[in-house]
RNA sequence: GCCCGGGUGGCGGAAUUGGCAGACGCGGAGGAUUCAAAAUCCUCUGGCCGCAAGGUCGUGCGGGUUCAAGUCCCGCCCCGGGCACCA
């Protein structure tokens, strides 16, 4: 074999024999003790990008990690093969899109190879397989019996480029569709959701006990925006502005219901159903116009709006009256008070709210303040806490209990009733597109909505299809596929043309592969329960609520349905999130068109370089600069590791033997500080420190190989075996080359190595001597050293004689073996 | 506006609990080897003063606590990300 470090044909050789030995296959039966590795469900864009190999690098480390630490590990893989990208092509190529799909799914899995990540390949499936369309289909319908799923007339989000629904999750903050950029707008369509809202709290709860990093659980509480407050009515007022007690009063909701007294006006949504009713006569043109001019724009954009208040907002003619003091006030439509969020009508307090301030200000309303400020307050509206003011029997109550005061005051008077809102909408599924999951469901004349009999699934895609350029599903025009039985009464139905949102496949796939094979049910409750909860869940922080959110309400949901075993509450136990790459400033991704491929890399320097470079060069969680990157370092270092630890190799041609020496005690002593250091940073994914630590601890042995008096051949031997079992993980072809050649057979089966605390410290280390905190000098000690003998010997010194300069010092801090500071 | 991160040499970064700031890598300089080069190996590499020994300043800015602050506290500035009229 040659003698040179070859990446290419070790890497070749050592992928085949993972593959081929089936090293990272584990049973469902395995004795040891699971440990479930995921990296998020990938979307087979084509070959590998720079960003897929810094993810798959980092799970592949933790895989190759825990397997040497003696658990049976499951690293599956698969794909997230449906979405629009192939169906996008398709329109434009007519190349179907399962041929572009599956060819594409190839070159990612090679990639993947290439790059040394292992996986249990028997595990593998694609979200577009017949079998686990079946069982997609399968929870919808369980899902649909339940009553966690219904169809509903509601304004949606329209995405005019991917001409399809999208869910409230997948708009931008500036409206425009996170897909494809488009401006998205606002239409009414009936649609197919799923009740995510039902676990609206346990969702919120469930983030407390997970070990997920805080930033995102942060950001999945604000998305479910839990608020206490309180319901109740404004009644109507009547042409004397006393309470009418032959109409319903006017429901809202608020979380201030301390600041009651300070109502000055209400606001209805445009689109409230009670809009026709309160409206005078008078008002009713401009009312029309206004809600004309609102109808077609988006939510966000209306939000969004920098239009000043007072055409943003429209008085209905109408008075209502506030239940705490009888006072008659104007009724108002505004474009940002939304029909989906509460009640879909407001109470106004311009005191203690900035918005309901500038509003009145811009309509002539009445502001009355109902909380005290602090006497240096010169704002508009205050928000903060003090004592109640001109609030009847809350004057002088605290915001707290002014609070429950208030609400005891409706509820005893039954007026309105104690509420908690959500900002969390239900989750939007249906898909006008073809390539994704069709949604189980027949239309039969007679019997009217019906779900497909489980017998009968799965309902697939047909094959003979033609993309228009419209973009329109080609389901909509396929009679074969549109015509159905009914199974209620047998009678000619017609087949729903809607697919599934692809986040429904990612919601469910991490159970699948515990159980891949599975016949009778999407995956069986023993398999689940050994492997789940996912131990090690890794990916992008862009997933942070969209999918994670999604993949948490199906767990529930299935484990409340008794799919999952009941205990299943959660499906990633600790979530990584990694940074991105970016390459000019922009985050790298097919979209942009800035990506880099690693092929260049992988034929030149190799796999091990470039996983090296992904670990080193940034703490795992940050974003890099494509820029930043050093391939030639970890390749030149690789060439070290490899001319150190050839067997025959010139660099240790020289070696000693016979006795031990002080310099054998102490490579031995840095060489399970090595292995100490590295356990330590791999568990806490302190990756690109870990490689500092290779990197230094090679520094070491190369000047001790070429010192004066040379190594002894069995520490040397010790001292680069552990260095290559701790950098299996991380540069594992290499390592497992140096490893065969050094010890025969194979390293990545070997048991992690442990360090020996009794040799993690020097017998003799530098302490520091300060005066007046400045370090004068640096004394070698014993570890052990007694505090009054380190004191001794720091002021014995001469050099800190000098500094005293006769001085005896006022105070001496000691921390043996640290350091001394004497104080003058 | 609110909520998270972050600001350390020419660059990426390191520094479990307050205890030698700048590990490791890149880049740069010098040397060894070589006919020469590549590769390789060694040394040096924060600023300023100094021939040197050494001194002195230094972790975004301004204060503070402490024997001791990159690390803790108070007040700012800047950058990145998330949310954004949610009643």
């Amino acid at each position: 074999m040659s003698e040179h470090y070859d990446p290419q044909s070790i890497e070749q050789r050592w992928q085949q024999h993972w593959s081929d030995d089936g090293t990272y296959e584990v049973d469902n039966d395995d004795p040891r003790a699971p440990f479930y590795v995921l990296s998020m469900y990938p979307y087979p864009s084509g070959p590998a990008h720079m960003g897929h190999v810094r993810n798959y690098t980092m799970g592949d480390l933790l895989v190759r990690y825990r397997t040497m630490r003696g658990d049976g590990v499951l690293s599956p893989i698969g794909f997230d093969s449906f979405g629009l990208p192939a169906e996008n092509a398709a329109i434009k190529t007519g190349t179907h899109p399962r041929i572009n799909t599956d060819a594409n799914v190839e070159a990612l899995s090679a990639s993947l190879r290439r790059i040394g990540a292992v996986y249990d390949w028997r595990r593998e499936f694609r979200s577009h397989d017949p079998d686990y369309i079946r069982w997609t289909q399968w929870i919808f319908l369980k899902f649909y019996e339940a009553g966690l799923v219904y169809r509903g007339e509601a304004p949606v989000n329209w995405c005019p480029g991917c001409k399809t629904v999208l869910a409230n999750e997948q708009v931008l903050p500036d409206g425009t569709c996170e897909r494809s950029g488009d401006l998205v707008d606002r239409r009414d369509m009936e649609q197919w959701f799923y009740r995510i809202t039902a676990y609206a709290q346990e969702l919120l709860d469930g983030l407390d006990d997970l070990d997920w990093p805080e930033k995102v659980k942060i950001m999945q509480r604000h998305w479910i925006g839990r608020s206490e407050g309180v319901q109740f009515g404004l009644s109507i007022a009547d042409g004397e502005g006393r309470p009418r007690t032959d109409t319903e009063p006017l429901a809202v909701y608020t979380t201030r219901p301390d600041t009651s007294f300070g109502i000055t006006f209400a606001v209805m949504s445009p689109e409230h159903p009670r809009v026709d009713e309160l409206t005078t006569d008078e008002q009713r043109p401009a009312i029309e116009a206004f809600r004309e001019s609102v109808a077609g724009r988006s939510e966000i954009d209306r939000l969004s709006s920098t239009d000043s208040l007072d055409k943003r907002g429209v008085a209905t003619g109408y008075r209502v009256v506030n239940p705490f003091n009888g006072q008659p006030m104007p009724l108002f439509l505004a474009d940002y008070v939304l029909m989906t969020y509460g009640t879909g009508a407001i109470m106004a307090v311009p005191g203690e709210d900035q918005r309901d301030w500038d509003f009145a200000v811009a309509h002539g309303c009445d502001i009355v303040r109902t909380v005290q400020p602090p006497a240096d307050f010169d704002g508009d509206a205050y928000t903060g806490e003090g004592p109640a003011i001109n609030s009847g029997f809350l004057d002088g109550m605290e915001m707290v209990e002014a609070k429950a005061a208030a609400i005891d005051w409706l509820e005893s008077r039954d007026l309105g009733q104690r509420t908690v809102n959500f900002r969390l909408r239900d989750w939007l599924l249906s898909r006008q597109r073809y390539w994704g999951c069709p949604i189980p469901i027949v239309y039969c004349d007679s019997c009217g909505e019906q779900p497909v009999p489980e017998a009968d699934l799965p309902v697939g895609l047909p094959d003979d299809v033609e993309f228009m350029p419209t973009g329109q599903s080609p389901l909509t025009t396929h009679e074969g596929f549109l015509t159905a039985t009914c199974p209620a009464c047998g009678g000619s139905a017609r087949r729903e043309t809607d697919t599934m949102d692809t986040f429904v496949d990612s919601s469910w796939y991490f159970l699948r592969f515990a159980d891949p094979w599975c016949d009778e049910a999407p995956f069986s409750a023993a398999a689940a329960e050994r492997w789940l909860p996912v131990d090690q869940y890794i990916g992008g922080v862009e997933h942070a609520i969209l999918h994670l959110m999604y993949a948490r309400f199906f767990t529930k949901a299935l484990s409340d349905l008794g799919v999952a075993p009941p205990g299943l509450r959660e499906p990633f136990r600790r979530l990584f999130t990694q940074g991105m790459i970016r390459l000019g400033g922009t985050k790298m991704s097919k979209s942009k068109g800035n990506l880099v491929a690693p092929e260049g890399i992988l034929d030149s320097q190799g796999a091990d370089a470039l996983r090296l470079a992904h670990l080193q060069v940034k703490p795992p969680q940050e974003d890099v600069d494509w820029e930043d990157f050093g391939i030639d370092g970890c390749s030149k270092f690789l060439n070290r590791v490899w001319r150190l630890g050839v067997p025959g190799g010139s660099l240790t041609a020289v070696v000693r033997s016979g006795e031990r020496t002080d310099a054998d005690d102490e490579i031995d002593r840095t060489t399970h500080r090595l292995v100490d250091r590295v356990t330590g940073e791999y568990d806490r994914w302190s990756y690109n420190t870990a490689v500092a630590g290779f990197m230094e601890f090679t520094n070491t042995l190369y000047r001790w190989v070429q010192s004066d008096e040379g190594p002894h051949a069995d520490t040397l031997d010790a001292a680069v075996n552990a260095l290559l079992l701790v950098m299996a993980p991380a540069a594992p072809h290499l390592c497992a080359e140096l490893w065969e050649r050094r010890n025969g057979g194979h390293v990545h089966t070997e048991p992690w190595p442990e360090a020996d605390p009794g040799k993690l410290v020097d017998d003799l280390v530098t302490m520091v001597v300060q005066v007046n905190g400045k370090v004068r000098d640096r004394i070698e000690v014993p570890s052990d050293v007694e505090a009054d003998v380190a004191e001794a010997m720091a002021i014995g010194s001469e050099r800190i004689q000098e500094f005293l300069a006769g001085e005896v010092p006022r105070k001496v801090i000691v921390r043996p073996p640290a350091l001394v500071n004497l104080v003058v």
